[in-house]
DNA sequence: TATGAATGAGGCTTCATTCAT
DNA sequence: TATGAATGAAGCCTCATTCAT
């Protein structure tokens, strides 16, 4: 019996790890409009009533999917800059990494790329919660320890995280349209490159 | 018959000006997917069928709107760029006058942000339609000539280019978001400092 | 101007005779439903409206087309018959070349093979016409006339319609279906054999 | 487990049926183009989505349709004719019973009239299926065998089926129009004393 | 908790018909 | 008579969500 209920626990927690991971599979490879809670259910393996005792509605899983993705995403990333002891090295290793882990996986990428514009319902919807939140302040503050580090240029750090944020997105979207087209290792060379002259403080 | 023709062909442009008019604004305030025809028509003053005299399904009026509103506000920018002299000069124009243009109409703005992303589909359905390559390949000539003008280090014209649009981009999503903690002025201000500080020829 | 009126009667007696045509050839390729008026008035050369001048609606074309259609085709197929003497030659050579015109015309036959009975409607609508009617009392007349002739058993003039009648209709079909496995000589020929076999009165 | 799957596939089974039925009726009286999903679903007491879970769409739903009623009407009328020892009585039976069976039922009989003609499309595309094949196949089989028996001349058998189908459709479709008018009982003796005698072998 | 059949609103699109010119 | 742009009703189908089991 007490093995039972143990099963029991333990296939619950799986089967909403399951639909997550359905959910992000297929809104990944279909967009949300096309992608159908049926289809979700079936990957997971669970009916699809199922997906309604674990999420509140289609939009809701949507929401958890970003989120999980992205914080994994952000963890993931994170844990690759604990090395760096610099904030300007952390900045650029991150701006690098990011670039590494969404064309690993690019349907992931397309989603998050694509689908996190769309949502400004979300972000009126559920005020608190801007997926980019996080990446907007972690660079940010990077750039002010850069700055008190005397490595870098007194400049506005919101507008330097848009600059390195815009820069990452444009690679990845164009990266995702013309594979082929883009030398990811140059170009990411390139713009860091051309990011440290303009913002680095000459010492 | 002439006058006869040019009567109709004035009225026609009216009417698929209307619905074009009237698409951008339902797309850019629901979306692609959540935007339907019906309201469209309704908005554009017309009965739901005309819709279809002038385009010929719902794909064909999204792209039909992008490329018009692409197409317009780029000119817009260029016509500003003639008085520049210098390759560089007109870039950082460029940048300037886009984030003008864009913010300036937001509705525009959000829609071509948004949908534009999500467009991978019409990529692969019109393969030779990519609004963004005018913009693209705009910022790599100008690169390029700025490279040859002698005012800005050899970089690849490409990387440059992601670099810029990205920036633009990114602005002009956060400005979306939060328009209150965008100060666009400065923002821009420091971007282009940043930029030409990586970029320029110590002369 | 007399001249010019001429014409105009002339022009007139041609467009509703074209849009016939037209509804005809249309008709035929694509049935009843999925035919389109603005293609039938293409066809013609008229406008959209055009046809409305001279037909009621839809089903008043359909009906007319169909009229036209067999009277054209029982007027040629008489007109061959006049050769002919004894009423029981006149019969089999009314089966013979009923089945030449109609497959002489396949799309046109395919129209009225499946048209005809889904108009169940139109006897309805239009009880008092009947485009099988003629055929129906054409048959039944020859068969009177054979009886009397000494040529044939004295069976109910309307039983052998129908037998004759169902027998070029079968015929038809199936060549319809499958024109390659059915050897419209030999099959006539046979038919024609047995039923006068049936039929006939030894004398 | 296994009594609620019983449960839950009769079920299944009623509403596939009760959506078959409506159908046939529906298709019967409106004929295939101007019958719609919604007074279906009405008709079978169920929703609109349901018809969708048990056909693909309306095209499968016609030609599931059809093929059942074929299917059903010609195993009734193969039980009938066991009992028929020589191949020419149940060649003659079959028409018999053919006829009655069709009389018996007339909207089926009318739908199966109209909609099979018009169905070329659905030969072409489901080229497999075509359920006048399995009669004409029987019949053909029948008469090879009456041949061998010696009761019949040797006539091709393809052309008699022609002949014994075209025969047993027109007077179903003339009785349909004008019940009235069509003696059956008279009809069909004749009818087959004619095809008897012109096929019979003097022994 | 889990199921999955059933629901029915809603979306895109077509096209017979009208009417102002 | 002739035009053809405009109309808008109606049809097929999808799918998020529910609920009886």
């Amino acid at each position: 019996m007490i093995h039972a209920k143990r099963q029991k626990r333990s296939i619950v927690v799986d089967k909403r790890k399951e639909i997550l991971a359905a959910a992000i599979e297929v809104f990944a490879r279909k967009g949300y409009n096309k992608a159908n809670i049926v289809e979700v259910a079936a990957r997971a393996g669970v009916a699809t009533g199922t997906v309604y005792l674990y999420f509140k509605n289609k939009d809701d899983l949507l929401l958890q999917s970003m989120k999980t993705m992205m914080d994994t995403n952000f963890e993931d990333i994170k844990k690759k800059l604990i090395k760096e002891k610099k904030a300007i090295d952390k900045l650029f290793m991150f701006f690098y990494h990011h670039i590494d882990v969404f064309t690993t996986r690019p349907s992931m990428a397309r989603f998050l790329m694509v689908e996190l514009r769309q949502s400004e319902e979300f972000y009126k919807r559920y005020p608190t919660y801007n997926p980019f939140h996080d990446y907007q302040e972690f660079v940010e503050e990077l750039v002010k320890k850069a700055i008190k580090e005397g490595t870098t240029l007194p400049y506005n750090p919101s507008t330097v995280s848009y600059l390195i944020l815009g820069a990452m997105d444009s690679v990845v979207t164009h990266w995702l349209i013309h594979p082929e087209s883009v030398d990811l290792i140059a170009v990411t060379g390139e713009i860091r490159k051309i990011l440290h002259n303009g913002m680095k403080k000459e010492q």
